[in-house]
DNA sequence: ATGTCGGGATACTCCCGA
């Protein structure tokens, strides 16, 4: 069972990309992010003719996720639960095959520090919260998507360039390590401890082409799961398509 | 500081967020 995680940024600007990209590697399951189109906008039909459900939570502008199957697909919650205030569309989960799968696009939190910094910072926390009942379920449960984190200095171009960006300031790390610490798997990190992956390339300064990338979209798998997870990889050359997104497609694949 | 996108507002060019 192949899953794949994949921050579109803006899902109908994107979707003769998204289309060809789910027709050449066919994942059982594709997370979305960044759909940057209202719930009555997303492009249900065409996702329908590529042979996908789907379940998705929407907002104009921004924001936007999405969890596409080509198996049955319940929907399990949407909104991060722990502020009720909250109204950016940053998480969903549903269960296909057993699975249960979370879906998710953690804020940007840039410029550091300052009001977005703090959001970001509150939402690990909730999210740190909701994902230790999780982990704790004893159920097979996948979270992934653009956590907007380079976990450590292997997952950026120039480290020490990024140390007081949102994504990379020690506050962010450390985060992300506490959420990883109630036991979840980073996916791709387990299977290639010491290679450079990145999976977002900025669309300034020819960053592609330069390989000037980072690693911020990530598969954190429960323990049940770690036994099954066989490989996973990068779908790079996406990136270098044309009306292409700023990050590439990322995937597994479960015994 | 810069650069490049998609989306949306006011609209044929700007700003925002990333």
């Amino acid at each position: 069972m192949r899953i794949a995680t994949y921050n579109v940024n803006g899902v109908n600007g994107r979707l003769p990309v998204l289309l060809r990209w789910l027709n050449e590697t066919q994942p059982d399951v594709a997370c979305l992010q960044e759909l940057k189109a209202p719930q009555e906008n997303f492009p249900r039909e065409a996702i329908a003719e590529a042979g996908y459900n789907a379940v998705w939570h929407g907002q104009k502008s921004w924001n936007g996720v999405a969890i596409l199957s080509k198996h049955d697909i319940v929907e399990t919650g949407r909104g991060l639960p722990g502020d009720p205030t909250d109204e950016q569309s940053r998480y969903i989960e549903a269960e296909v095959k057993g699975i249960t799968i979370g879906c998710l696009y953690l804020p940007n939190g840039n410029p550091a520090p300052g009001p977005k910094f703090d959001y970001k910072l509150q939402w690990f926390d909730r999210l740190i919260t909701y994902a230790d009942g999780l982990v704790k379920s004893d159920k097979p449960v996948i979270i992934t998507g653009d956590y907007n984190v380079m976990p450590t200095e292997i997952d950026v171009y120039k480290p020490e360039r990024w140390v007081d960006d949102a994504l990379f300031r020690p506050e962010t790390r450390a985060a992300f390590h506490k959420l990883l610490g109630q036991g979840w798997t980073d996916a791709v990190r387990t299977l290639y401890p010491n290679e450079v992956i990145y999976t977002f390339w900025d669309y300034f300064r020819n960053a592609y082409g330069r390989n000037a990338g980072l690693r911020i979209d990530h598969f954190l798998l429960s323990p049940q799961l770690k036994e099954k997870l066989q490989k996973a990889g990068v779908d790079k050359h996406v990136r270098g398509w044309e009306k292409t997104s700023d990050h590439a497609p990322v995937w597994i694949e479960l015994k």
